[in-house]
DNA sequence: CGGGAGGTATTTAGATACCTCCCGGTGCTCTAAT
């Protein structure tokens, strides 16, 4: 099959970029496939051609209801009518007319909780599906075992859907967790892509500073001195707005925050002005950042330093799509630590929570467990996933297989805090550093590497500001939109 | 664990010092009430 003639015919393009034809080869020849390509490489183009060219239907799983949404618009635009996005956008006779047509789709989105509920199941596993597609793949390893347990079952949502070749695509995975990601899904006879994870205009640096007030100090003279878009990483919503409004107070214009406590359309609403060049630096969460498709962002900052090196590619990862020189720096103290410990602590069930909860729950309702063992969410969720799984033995040894789980899961976090914590303090080249961690060797050292190389970031050439204001999109018509479906 | 808010004591009427308490990230979906 000539696949630049493909490709031509279905997107206009006239050459793939770096990975796209070895993946898509790859998927055409049935094999499972999992794709490590760089931010920007064009993922879902992958599926896209893939999907043209073979006889059934695709499903993608996908993270974020904003990713799906934003994906089957981009599919719309370019005139491909035959996908749509199952998920709680969607109103009740929505749903039920959409679930009795999805054999008229192609291109099928859905998040892996959709996937779960018995009624979705049973009408995808009367389609007939060729592909089987997990974008952002490493959510998986990273999200699975207790913020969102649907992504553990998508293995066995495979088998139903009669073991479709499965198509696994992300930016940042180590070994360990493509590992991962191969078994939750039952990987069979397969093929593994994956290019390096190293961004070479991406400059990294680290500073340590003595306190907290110090770091805020640092902070403003960075987000004075920097031109261009940047982001902002904090650890809390609280800090994100009380430093967002700080560095407005100082004179700094188009400042503002976000974080998964505000309204949808809100951060959309953000995510839109910042992509056209209305707001220039965003304090943040982690909750930023998925699905911004931004090419000219110049900087990024931690405030707060991320809990892995995973987590860390991938938030600086989306600086400098557009192959321009952009900065990384980390601002820590020592005192930093304590916060993403206590929260994944706090994620997981302590031990009176585990041994109630085995006791418990046969005879009480959900609130009721909630409620008398002081549960959040997430230790909720995942004492209900794990109590099943040892069902058969008696209380007692119950608990202390979950036990055994949660301090598992809590050690493999750690050691991945660790590992960044490390990093930071290393006095060896940062950039050899992180391609260590994935297992890869450095070839060639940018000129601008990191601070331990030497760079400093008073060096920093100054950016062209893109103080072209992208003309107003219209922004309203498009939130309508996305808000309902 | 660390930082911020708010209260109290001290010392002398505005401010500092210290204590205690509280809070801290990531997203999906369903349901019930409006």
């Amino acid at each position: 099959m000539d696949l630049l003639k493909e490709l031509k015919e279905n997107f206009g393009y006239r050459a793939f970029r770096r990975g796209q034809q070895e993946v898509i080869e790859s998927v055409l020849s049935g094999s499972d496939t999992l794709a490590m390509l760089p931010t920007g490489t064009g993922k879902s183009l992958c599926f896209q051609l893939s999907g043209y060219l073979l006889e059934g239907q695709v499903i993608i799983v996908s993270p974020l209801l904003s990713l799906m949404q934003d994906q089957v618009e981009q599919m719309k635009v370019k005139r491909e009518k035959k996908a749509i996005a199952i998920n709680s956008f969607l109103s009740f006779p929505e749903k039920k007319r959409a679930l009795e047509r999805l054999h008229a789709f192609k291109f099928i989105f859905i998040s892996p909780e959709m996937l779960s509920n018995p009624d979705i199941r049973e009408a995808v596993e009367n389609l007939d599906v060729s592909l089987f597609v997990i974008d952002e793949a490493h959510c998986i390893s990273q999200w699975g075992p207790d913020f969102r347990p649907h992504y553990l079952l998508l293995g066995e949502i495979r088998k139903g859907l009669g073991n479709p070749a499965v198509l696994a695509l992300t930016a940042t995975a180590t070994k360990e967790v493509r590992d991962d990601i191969k078994n939750v899904l039952h990987f069979k006879e397969h093929n593994e892509i994956v290019y390096s994870v190293d961004r070479r205009n991406i400059t990294l640096t680290v500073e340590k500073v003595d306190t907290h007030q110090g770091k805020i100090n640092k902070l403003i003279d960075y987000a004075a001195s920097l031109t261009g878009p940047g982001v902002i990483y904090f650890s809390s919503r609280r800090l994100a707005e009380e430093l967002a409004s700080l560095l407005r107070e100082k004179g700094i214009e188009n400042v503002t925050h976000y974080h998964g406590g505000m309204e949808q359309e809100e951060r959309i609403l953000i995510q839109q002005q910042f992509l056209t060049n209305k707001l220039r630096i965003i304090c943040a969460t982690s909750a930023f950042g998925m699905g911004i498709n931004k090419e000219n962002i110049r900087f990024i900052i931690h405030f707060h330093f991320s809990s892995s090196l995973e987590a860390y590619l991938q938030e600086i990862g989306r600086a400098g799509r557009d192959g321009n020189e952009s900065a990384a720096i980390v601002l820590f103290t020592e005192q930093d630590l304590s916060l993403p410990l206590h929260l994944m602590e706090g994620e997981l069930p302590f031990d009176h929570q585990i041994e109630g909860f085995v006791n418990l729950h046969e005879s009480k309702s959900a609130d009721e467990l909630y409620s008398a063992l002081q549960l959040s969410e997430s230790q909720y969720r995942f004492l209900d996933h794990y109590v099943h799984d040892y069902s058969g033995n008696d209380p007692a040894r119950q608990s202390q297989k979950i036990k055994q789980l949660r301090d598992e899961r809590l050690r493999y976090k750690k050691e991945k805090l660790v590992s960044m914590v490390k990093w930071m303090h290393a006095d060896s080249c940062r950039r050899e550093g992180i391609l260590r961690y994935f297992d890869e060797k450095m070839e060639d050292r940018p000129a601008d590497c990191c601070d331990i190389c030497g760079f400093e970031v008073k060096n920093l050439h100054t950016y062209e500001t893109a103080a072209e204001v992208i003309p107003e999109l219209d922004w309203e018509k498009r939130l309508e939109k996305i808000l309902m479906g």
